[in-house]
DNA sequence: AATAATAGCTGATCTAAGTCAGGTATCTGC
DNA sequence: GCAGATACCTGACTTAGATCAGCTATTATT
């Protein structure tokens, strides 16, 4: 192997490169870099300025005149927020709208370029970035409730199918279908469908549905390839045993297959115990846990 | 598969926060990034600055003014060029050697840093590294001859050595050496050892040595996985023929492995021809080719 | 030898970006 | 009700980076 400092160099300066051609006046629209990833956070509905201020860490003298030379370009209105009216908000104007859609396109079309770049091994450069951009972020992951009828949830289900089709013999794609059939018992005060991000990108979930008046029912715990070694799988579920605990519930149960070893390793060493069948194929194991 | 669209922006981001972090360590410094930059590309031996000028795309006037600057903190000498006395030649000073020395430090703690972050998958994340960045500079590989004792040399010698002996049953790592022992053989008139870099790191080499008075012999051929994919081999093939050629040879041969179908192919489909067995194990077949 | 081209320098000017010390309006806790 | 905290704004200032016209010295062309 070469030097991995050389490689880690030549890496930066390529996409060096290649995001600062992005970087510069951004996407060639004229405007410089600061509005324009102002821009990018404004939504229709509206943002809380203070929110842009912390993401980007902005000083609110730069931010506010940034917003003003937004506003004079007619992209964004300001408004007082109506139940603090120290602070502002930002919406988006239709106009606003229009620009987005143009930096969208071009954006697009920029990553179309680079992933055509890679001719036939375009999905190992995607599994290639995948990996870096997981590993950077690993400190930046964050574990939020979703709706699980929202595309991320059902983005995050398929690919939990795709691992289940893929390695438990007998399963077939089409015993696994979307959406899920009972959706009202995956939010509160029923139960809890939660998605790990790693900056808006979905790298995993997991969810509880109620089973007894007392008991709930863990399923679906998913971690994508990329994130995998940094304890998400770990994380996920003492959230949400922790969600149900606070739902009320007083034990947990749940089931899984012999061809998910990792998984089964974990609920051992993290308090659960197996117990009695109470599913059929594909289950071959069952644990149980008292909150 | 989640969007790839979405997977190539979260990519962006991290690196830019990453590449970004590696920035403000050049400030770190207390010296401009700008400045940096140039203080980068100067050597001990001197460097011409209009090389600089063309290498960091900077106007001749800032340009001046960067060196000027550094000249002020001794870090570098400017003299004439004596053949062109209107051009102007930068030599880092001892002190500037220091100096760089200094950067050298950061950029290796950073890299690691970054490379512990990603645990028992650091090989993973340095191939990966390894894919996107030899993707994105692929219009940037340049050929060039190389001294067969070189640190470069011999370091895609060892990665071939390592391919030989992952990929061939029977040769084990003992029974390959370095550094070469007949390494004048390898430089003009006699012969040539061509590398291909991509930005400066060697992934794939190429090399001639005399094997009778009008004939060589085409030896060790690589190309590091990251690159493969992109026609480099059919390039080093292209480029150490035409210096045999130019060397005065009239005829080549070559030997190879039946574990290496890729090379055996693409000596079918360039001109080559099977010829009667010159070598023994681990040779199973010879090509010969006129030029 | 006259002219044009080239390499580099200087001074003037501009923009983007960031920093900081106030200032105003509003909210919160006691 | 009031002190202090909070959210945001304003104006003044700084730095990095870039651009451009014009300058000198040198080399190449004819």
């Amino acid at each position: 192997m070469l030097d991995a400092i050389a490689r880690l160099r030549r890496f930066n300066r390529a996409v060096t490169r290649e995001t600062g051609a992005l970087d510069h006046s951004y996407l060639g629209r004229g405007r410089p870099l600061g509005a324009a990833r102002v821009l990018q956070l404004v939504t229709p509905q509206g943002t809380d300025i203070a929110e842009i201020r912390v993401k980007l860490a902005l000083d609110s003298g730069l931010l506010s005149r940034l917003l003003r030379s937004l506003q004079a370009e007619h992209l964004i209105s300001l408004a007082t927020d109506p139940t603090d009216r120290r602070r502002r908000t930002a919406h988006l104007t239709p106009q606003g709208q229009t620009e987005m859609a143009a930096y969208d396109t071009i954006g697009h079309a920029r990553a179309a370029d680079t992933l055509a770049r890679a001719g036939k091994n375009q999905q190992a450069l995607i599994d290639a970035m995948d990996l870096i951009a997981t590993t950077l972020l690993q400190d930046q992951l964050s574990l939020r409730d979703a709706d699980p009828n929202a595309p991320e949830a059902l983005a995050c289900l398929q690919s939990y199918y795709d691992v289940l089709a893929q390695k438990i013999d007998g399963i077939t794609p089409d015993m696994l279908t979307l959406p899920l059939s009972d959706p009202q018992n995956y939010v509160a005060p029923r139960g809890a469908f939660v998605i790990a991000y790693s900056d808006d990108l979905p790298v995993g979930c997991v969810s509880v549905r109620p089973h007894a008046p007392t008991t709930a029912e863990v399923k679906r715990l998913w971690v994508d390839s990329s994130a995998r070694g940094h304890g998400l799988a770990r994380r996920l579920m003492h959230t949400i045993e922790t969600r149900a605990k606070a739902l009320g519930y007083t034990s947990l149960i749940l089931d899984t297959n012999q061809a998910l070893p990792e998984a089964i390793a974990l609920y051992h060493t993290t308090g659960w115990t197996p117990i009695p069948p109470y599913t059929d194929f594909p289950a071959t194991h069952w644990f149980g846990k008292a909150l």
